[in-house]
DNA sequence: CAAATTAGGTTAAACGTTTTATCAAATAAA
DNA sequence: TTTATTTGATAAAACGTTTAACCTAATTTG
């Protein structure tokens, strides 16, 4: 049987109360009981039980993290990227991740993550977009939580967000440098901040370029970024526009649906229209040809999410603080100069 | 305050025990009370305490999931996949992954995980390999462990392992068919079981061949596989024999290094030599020729481990199944006829 | 019909901590 | 020297469950 905080108070001849405050740090003990104390716990090896810790003083040593059951599929290079960076950042501050998805449009009656059922967590990180009504519930709770690229405009709340405008621009601006001014946003669901940020960051850079600005080139719908919907929204741009050169896809999955069509209707990537993307995911080069993106650190965004969360819990960093962070172009085969 | 079982057991005019009876489905409780209690407990939306549970009855809903501290790297593709679907599976069977790592030197004086020493897991699941003086020490716990990937020699264990030796006939063959005779293993740590398979494999293939087993062409050691590893094999390799025109790498780290040597000698991949990898891991494709490689099914193996893993908690599994993976031979452009 | 069994529930101890209130001894203040 | 304060430690309650032992009423057995 593993030893308890019992064993140890009795070989160090002191009270568990005793025991317990050396554990925690507690100035209140004497250099030498606290050293005596230690020494036992040492030759012990023991350790306290997380269950009974949790029970009481309700510091778990767990991080919850949520996202959308479609966010979290084999398929969904995105997120499971940031999660991974969470893991790595909670391994070296010593916690753990307890992952769980809630459904996409989450009601009201739906059951929550589990670890927040059963008070096992000290903090909430929250990854991509998440249904109104499940932060609502979330909410009443008040609990520390952060969001990774999602701000929801329902509250203050601490957030790792990506730099979409500046994304948005350096995409528009990579194209507009290759000669191009016929160019297109697919957006997909244009009310999720990211996707309207990075729509922002395209009209900034047409409109610095003193490109005439048309909104017939910016093809969005509500519905979520999937390669169908890019599929379908270039379908529905070309049935309209056929001069258009080259297009800027909100992001790397649609961008995929966007070559696909291209690629059914005898368009020649990049010979015929250029095409960059946002993210910069695995599948960016399995397919042909290799596309220009831009690139958003997910592991990263991961680590930051763990280190301001923890900040948060130790009431070390203010509740909403906002962490950007920077994008990068990277120009693979996709875009080229215009012919 | 959330509901405890005091509200519910009050609630419904019942003994706590009773509610904690209807909770466990224990058969001592009349239909018509369970049926009350369980109103009750949805009126109140009560769910019971993790942490008070996990004292009393050990039960903690976490599987553990350990790794070396070299095998969990931003950098190492193989097993932060098999990671990530022990996660996919946990998530459906409702239990969470609390990850570890410890050193790859590990002592016995070291600590052991967290979740270990808080007694905070109900079951182990062990990625690669681990240290038998790790293992040492855990076999003093008597808990349920699966191994993925490894099979530790000490004792009987449950695991998910690959078929490695098929994966060494399949690649070697691969070659053969194309045309080569003089085909080099390069192989590393040649201690390590998995790899040790991979040669027998290729051994396998070319005696099945017939061709002169020459042993000059199996370059191994005792370091780790990475790509100065590979690197070096292949220098020591080249120095020995010149007119080698296939290699067969034991896996893609290892692979990778291999063609960086290649390359800095002016062999042309896979014009003068081919090379083919193990694994199939994102840098793959990255690489310049894409790289052939048999496919190892990570995320499958991680939730083959969780569903085994699970099976043994609820003693619904022998603790010493063993569960073999298929591999696939991915043909992409670093193989090709001998010219 | 009395005794034995069963069904359905309750009581109370236990799990291993934290923490509030309390206490005794030592020190400082008056 | 008495009183007040500080220091260092402890006793005991509390946290929210599970479960072994027990109890009573209803049913079965001989």
């Amino acid at each position: 049987m593993r030893p308890t905080i019992k064993d140890v108070a009795k070989m160090a001849n002191v009270s568990i109360a005793t025991v317990s405050l050396v554990l925690n740090n507690n100035q209140r003990i004497s250099k030498e009981t606290r050293k005596k104390v230690n020494k036992v716990i040492e030759t012990l090896n023991y350790h306290p039980s997380r269950s009974a810790r949790g029970l009481v003083s309700h510091k778990t040593g767990n991080l919850g993290f949520i996202l959308t059951d479609n966010h979290f599929l084999r398929t969904e290079p995105f997120y499971t990227r940031v999660f991974l960076g969470t893991e790595f950042e909670a391994r070296e501050r010593n916690y753990y991740i307890l992952l769980s998805t809630i459904a996409a449009n989450f009601k009201k009656s739906d059951p929550l993550p589990r670890f927040i059922l059963e008070r096992n967590f000290d903090g909430i990180i929250i990854a991509g977009r998440v249904p109104d009504t499940f932060i609502n519930i979330l909410s009443n709770y008040d609990v520390p939580v952060v969001f990774v690229d999602y701000n929801p405009s329902l509250d203050e709340y601490a957030n790792v967000l990506i730099d979409n405008i500046r994304g948005g621009v350096l995409a528009t601006e990579h194209l507009i440098s290759r000669g191009h001014k016929n160019i297109a946003f697919i957006g997909g669901e244009s009310n999720h901040p990211s996707i309207n940020e990075r729509m922002q960051g395209y009209k900034t850079a047409i409109q610095n370029a003193k490109i005439k600005n048309n909104d017939n080139l910016i093809i969005t719908n509500n519905e979520f970024l999937s390669r169908q919907n890019g599929y379908d929204c270039a379908e529905i741009l070309f049935k309209k526009r056929r001069k258009v050169t080259a297009i800027f896809a909100a992001n790397d999955t649609t961008a995929i649906g966007v070559l696909q069509y291209l690629k059914d209707n005898k368009y020649k990537v990049p010979e015929d229209v250029s095409l960059i993307g946002f993210d910069d995911v695995e599948a960016d080069l399995l397919i042909d040809p290799p596309l220009t993106t831009v690139r958003v650190p997910k592991i990263e965004m991961g680590t930051e999410a763990v280190q301001l969360l923890i900040n948060i819990i130790n009431k070390k960093s203010i509740a909403a603080k906002k962490i950007i962070v920077p994008v990068k172009l990277i120009v693979r085969d996709s875009t080229s100069y215009i012919n």
